[in-house]
DNA sequence: CATGAATGAGGGTTCATTCAT
DNA sequence: GATGAATGAACCCTCATTCAT
């Protein structure tokens, strides 16, 4: 297959091939099987480094959360203005799904996968979702600073609308959501 | 098991059974095995009544859409003013995410289950989706209706808020998305 | 699917289904499914009709070997000097051979599905093919009427390059077994 | 079961047990679980060592054709006039199907079972066969060493003669094919 | 005479994990 | 630290046949 650098670490290989793997084919979908065949790593070698597919798929979602997180943060950056750096949040959402491999949030694809509310992914992934509203709640704090009342439910609000951005990009296969919740944003930012 | 009343047809039995099993475990972790055993039907007579477990789940679907519009026209109904038929379907979404067995949309949680856009599972639920969201957009055309030109892009926010709130109650196994949703949609609509 | 004329009886339906799906796919290979949904006729219909699967291929091992002998007798009438008379035979198969549909002999094909060699497949094949080397025997003494000790050994010998000839076509895809058989039976004439 | 030895491996085991089996009953008529029960061999097992069915069947031949090749050129050995070395190809053959359990020959059943041309199965059978005409080519050409022009016809009749004996001994469940074509055999060679 | 629902047994294949080396 | 063989359970699906209607 080749489909890895052999020069990486069987560890770094086996986390760089699930994540292609996870997102593009599910959690479920995926086989162990699979896993090592792409990442050309034994199978005994796999579970030297992984206890269970779980805490593979656990560590997989920690390495994103804190991609993302660096990401917005870059994202933001650019812009002075706090009510442009929420804004921009949308924008460069706009860019990442116009990619043809864009397939949707990979929390939200697989807390899908879980059925049970305690298991372990999906607790991880509502921590993740968190910490992003929270990350939110600091960009609109200092967007509308008056109106203290209010901050934390328009915050909130503004969370809710780019998860359904996320989501609904998904299930429509289409762009639209993106520009319905910013309109949304817009109403309540202003 | 006993888990079905037998004095529905093996047909009945099976549709009543994936009713629970899909909605509890999810698609992928439903084995026909369990399928027929719970519906106490034959492997063979299941394969009688669908052509495949693909088969099945698509007319799960068109039965579970079936059920919801009609229950949304059904709460409606119960408010004559045009907003708070609105507000009513967020206040009938708690009364159902209070239910203990409660898992979020069965519709959201099956749509991230399959990973190609194109499959029918996924084209179907973005149609229901989409019947979902035009029948808001009615809903909102009553409820503001000298605002013409913004009236689409506001139906289309509370679309996306309701979505966003079935989606976050299952993420964070938590009821205040909906209380967040409805704040942004009673500031949309005054 | 319509692939059968309606008019004709279930049964007739039956048997000319069979006749294209026992030689295009094999005995095994051909469910009763797949019998019945072409031949459009109901599951208990087949059975009012056949007893089995094994009395289906009985009925047409009998009717292809009719048609068959029929067919052979049609091809000889056009010579009259004997040794034309058998070597028509071997340009009859070339002709036959051509057919992109052409699989090979279908009596030789359906007895390799039957392992038991008392079974009664097997059994009525073994007939039809006695009554084939009969019938060449018959051919052979008229060919060569003086010759009469080596008369049946050679009969017995053209009949297996006949049979070698339907075998290897199939086997190697190809047309050379003809003319090398032909060749051979050429020089047990001379 | 104890149908084999457990001190052979597991891959070894399943070769041994469908070495019996293949032949016995036929490649469909086989199913994978009896092939894993007889050999003692997990399922998975089995797939570890096999991709498939059908790449287990083109190993059984593959190995099969060595051990055939091989064996008649131990029975070539024991002649040194050239036309008795291809003559006792024949009574090589007698030996063979006198034994209770000869079933014909292990390729031209397989070859029946495939529907295919193209198949990989069918394609490897032809491949062995064309090697075993070769093999007879290179005994006839020292048999007849003056005849140049018609060394190669002879050389393919004398093939045919072969592989229908091996046929015929099957669909007749008799010995008497293998005299009939060792006679014209003898009327080629002469 | 014709029907379609129902069946038990089995088809080939893949799952996540453990083990001795 | 790394390996590949081995496993039991489960995967989705199809088989030829029988039954009540």
């Amino acid at each position: 297959m080749d489909t890895v650098n052999k020069q990486l670490t069987p560890k770094q290989r086996i986390l760089k091939t699930v994540d292609r793997l996870f997102y593009q084919q599910g959690y479920l979908a995926t086989g162990i099987n699979q896993i090592i065949a792409e990442a050309q790593v034994a199978k005994a070698s796999f579970y030297q480094h992984f206890s269970s597919k779980e805490s593979l798929v656990l560590e997989y979602i920690a390495i994103h959360n804190a991609e993302f997180l660096n990401h917005e943060k870059q994202v933001e950056k650019k812009f002075s203005e706090p009510k442009a750096k929420i804004l921009a949040l949308f924008d460069d959402l706009t860019d990442f799904a116009q990619r043809t491999e864009y397939r949707g949030c990979p929390f939200l694809n697989l807390t899908a996968e879980f059925s049970q509310p305690e298991s372990k992914p999906r607790q991880l992934i509502a921590q993740c979702k968190t910490e992003f509203r929270i990350y939110i709640e600091q960009l609109v704090s200092k967007a509308i600073p008056g109106k203290n009342n209010s901050q934390s439910s328009i915050a909130t609000a503004i969370y809710l609308l780019y998860e359904s951005a996320l989501l609904e990009i998904r299930v429509h296969h289409n762009l639209w959501p993106i520009e319905a919740s910013k309109f949304a944003v817009n109403q309540l930012l202003s």
